[in-house]
DNA sequence: GGATTAGATTATAATCATTCTAAATTCGCA
DNA sequence: TGCGAATTTAGAATGATTATAATCTAATCC
């Protein structure tokens, strides 16, 4: 008897088998929009599912990105984070603790002149800066 | 006697001692601006300094970026590529031949309300999709 | 000029995120 | 219940980047 959850159900609506690693994950990206790594990811399951791998999780997101349910950021780090796709919105990281904030941003007002004969398929938004938090530690 | 050349000049603008390596690295980046990775540089500029060292090509790259003359592109790439700072403009990647194509937009007329508070120090622009020419590519 | 020193370069080793591989396990379905 | 395919697993392999330690360079000081 298997459990139909509405992350199951998520799974099956982008055509991806449900399991119980794979329905955690997806739980975990849902339940934790903190642009996680796959270390953060592993780390925080390993206590609920404790026979999971690492390689387990690599595959999954990259599952999830072709599936379109997730795409991964590469804002300079050296670990991907990886962030569930709601609407569009930027990425601001913040170069003093870290920190990785969405911002709202009408990613379609951006109007590239020079590719109009191209086929554009995503559009990123990336910020590098200081939050509010590390500028006033800084200020002191 | 130091031949001192507009490389040169430009590196001591920036606080940075010229060398060999140092003005040759920089002359190859300004001269091929094709956004080109650290095994690019190096097998290119091997050929004229044989002597040239990988981890020389790591360290210069990074003295540049700190002193803000360059800034490093991760467009999710394994290997990170380089862009001389020019003006702003948008970085394109097409996903079938891996192309990079920088395109003009004026990032600067974004709003972000939402950071009004932050502290911005730069801005990328990443879009991903295809080329015209793959575009025709796979329309035969 | 010759010694000193700081910084730059080099070669190699180490690191570490990610992918590969092959074996074990699970799941769906007859 | 049992077969076959898909999934998961553990560990090895890969490969970009960084760290380390030795060597070299170039300017400075006496």
């Amino acid at each position: 008897m298997v459990v139909i959850d509405a992350f199951a159900e998520k799974l099956i609506a982008h055509n991806i088998t449900p399991s119980q690693p794979r329905v955690l994950i997806l739980k975990y990206l849902i339940e934790n929009q903190c642009h996680p790594t796959v270390d953060q990811i592993y780390s925080a399951l390993r206590q609920t599912l404790p026979t999971l791998s690492k390689a387990t999780v690599y595959n999954t997101l990259n599952t999830f990105i072709e599936a379109k349910l997730l795409r991964p950021l590469s804002i300079e780090d050296k670990e991907t984070r990886y962030d569930i796709v709601t609407e569009n919105h930027g990425h601001f990281k913040c170069s003093s603790c870290g920190g990785i904030v969405n911002f709202a941003v009408d990613i379609d007002r951006f109007v590239a002149e020079d590719l109009h004969e191209f086929r554009i398929t995503a559009k990123n938004v990336y910020f590098d800066g200081i939050c509010p938090a590390c500028i006033i530690k800084t200020e002191k």
